[in-house]
DNA sequence: CATGAATGAGTCTTCATTCAT
DNA sequence: TATGAATGAAGACTCATTCAT
């Protein structure tokens, strides 16, 4: 009935919203924010300049909100992923990987936006909105810490690190590993080059049960070759 | 002779080429590139409009000025130091603190800026002037490649790492480190953050006391066989 | 019958554009006419810009139902206002009175709008709808007309005077007194300032009946005091 | 010398100033401030958009300064003109001749565009520029103010009057006596109308002659009396 | 008759760059 | 070489109006 015919645009307006969304998101990664004009986000999403700003009130706004839309799937993604794996390596991996993975595509540079987003103008964070964003990161941050604080509890992980300083270098390494894999045009090659920088970074931090063992693997050792060279001399 | 006489006018040139700098680093630090017209930074030189032209044919052209100037900095900063230690823990520590301090103070936001421009617009590596930029941000990291390498030639280090991925982990954990530290308005803590940060990395490159001593339990143990043996064939 | 049947609609549809109608004469007052945009308007008054459109093809449309909604006010209250009085100046002074007080209110700028409609565009005489609102703005100024007429014919008010000047200054005398008052947020004092205002020109229109008298007062006066004269002098 | 040299741009800088604000004060008049648009006020004047901007930072700005000069041109010919009469009636009249004569011409309707700026927005008063433009109507308005004053100390006006109130049937006369003359297409008549304006006001204002002749008879009166007194003394 | 999404021309304003002096 | 006036293309954003539902 009526209601019917009623509901129907509604389809069509959170398309239309999607389109501009998609087109704007393509756009910054390609050009960055500043290059892209509202009017070639509107050609590219196939509306009017002035539809955009029917469903955003600014050109900032659509910059919040794309990066929004990043960042919950990041974060949606990296919680049911973990939930998969038990073991606290294999998440880590997980994360990383999956960061990497999202964060390249399409969205190839969008991370960095977010990046000259929230350090280009300090000032920024004097905007209600970038609260918002502030949020948005922290939560994505806090499956990490999650899984990391995790693997303390079940004595997989040291529980001297300095947790920040270890998101800093998860992050931060992982940012500039896909720098290299996009400037070596190694994209393929994901799995690998990140497992080289996790690797480092796990090693330093866990528990390495491996090493109890062969701790006492070497005092046995040890205590044997004393014996021996008592034995040894005495004959 | 003519020479004094032209090269008094010389100096001046240079002088006013580096108010320009001075200038346009001061702004693209507190306003990003992009907010920084080049109106202002005449007016914040204390030059016309048009004399800043004179020194740069483009806005561009002054990015790159001011990127360079950093880098040189850096690299520079970074070089005399190492020179001043020999071990490398020392070194990989002083790099780091040199790379958080330098960045920050006025010119914080400056990274951020190279950032931006080697990444937000890829279509940058097609320029010319952009192979400028890759030269010096890959002079500036040799250095860093530099001290890794002859930890390892003098067994400092495992031999057996991604240095591309160690590297990544380097610089990548130092700009997310250098932002929580000022987020957290925490600059005064460089020293211990920076630490904090450097130490696990450190811990998962060099090659562990750890296995000194097991090389000294080894050895002892073949000696002991060996005069076990010995005894044996007396027997 | 079909006639009832029809009405009822056609009831709502008189309020609804009353309240469109409202809604913009609130807005065109407080904001003014291009400050003031038809979405506003339909938010304002509750309906949807689409139904705003249904009502008046064109803002300006709005804004001269508004303008003629204030004019038949103006004129009917003031029809209705001298009716009750046969005494000319206080006729006139019901009409300034009541001039300022509907202009002020929440109307308060809207005689300004008017003005600004009638003036600001040469052209807008040649639109027919000016021709609409010029004969409104007759109509009004009718009354007054009439009631300066009608003194001369009851010879309250001096045959020789220009009326069309004279209406000037009552109107524009007035328009400046309203703008006095808002400017000194002295909205209470009307009736004494408007008085101030109407009483020099009220002075300069009537038929002294009052010098008349005095005229004749002196005259026995000076007639008494030349016999005194005289007989003083013969004394 | 190079400072001839240097010293030329000055005329032609000024000289575009005064283009500028020639072709605004032309536009103005003609569509309204709405209407004109910055585009065309760069036209009308014979330069780019960019630099209208260049010596005006606002279209308000503009705006200003088109009134500004208005003002101190009907300031500055009105202290001159009463300078040169010393009735008061004279000098009155000249006062609304010349703003009659100033604010029409090509700027017809340059005065409604100031009143609409001092009262459409009453947020207005809020802004510096508006004070500005306050004082500059002040300065104007207090050569009226002065000649009245002192028609009060010669002894031409009466001392009982509401300066207030008789500035604004002054001035709000004379706006209201342009749209008359100019509705009518009878700007020739300038100087008929005004008087037919000016005089009733003049009538309402001045010190009678009548009370003049009032004050010989009282004093008649007093001499009459006065005799009689010593007479019946003697007798 | 009501709705509100869509339109796109138009607005003011900014800015890197040029060039005559 | 230094100046700063002039440029004009481009930008973000507004808004009256239309029209499919």
């Amino acid at each position: 009935m009526n209601n019917i015919v009623k509901s129907a645009p509604r389809h069509r307006v959170e398309q239309k919203e999607q389109d501009i969304l998609k087109s704007a998101s393509e756009l910054f990664a390609e050009l960055g924010f500043n290059a892209t004009s509202t009017k070639r986000i509107a050609q590219n999403a196939g509306v009017s300049e002035g539809t955009v700003f029917n469903y955003f009130a600014t050109k900032n706004d659509i910059l919040i909100a794309v990066i929004s839309e990043l960042y919950e799937g990041l974060t949606e993604k990296a919680q049911n992923g973990i939930a998969q794996y038990s073991n606290t390596l294999e998440r880590v991996q997980f994360l990383a990987e999956n960061h990497v993975r999202i964060t390249a595509g399409n969205k190839a540079l969008l991370l960095r936006l977010i990046y000259v987003y929230m350090n280009t103008d300090l000032h920024i964070f004097e905007h209600l909105e970038t609260t918002a964003l502030y949020k948005l990161n922290h939560s994505y941050t806090k499956v990490f810490d999650g899984v990391i604080l995790e693997g303390i509890r079940h004595g997989e992980i040291r529980d001297d690190i300095n947790l920040s300083a270890i998101r800093d270098l998860f992050f931060g390494g992982l940012e500039y590993a896909m720098r290299t894999l996009m400037l070596k045009n190694k994209m393929g090659d994901i799995e690998n080059y990140v497992s080289d920088v996790v690797t480092p970074l796990w090693e330093s931090i866990r528990i390495s049960s491996n090493s109890k063992q062969k701790k006492a693997t070497e005092d046995k050792l040890e205590n044997v070759v004393s014996r021996l060279e008592k034995l040894a001399n005495k004959l």
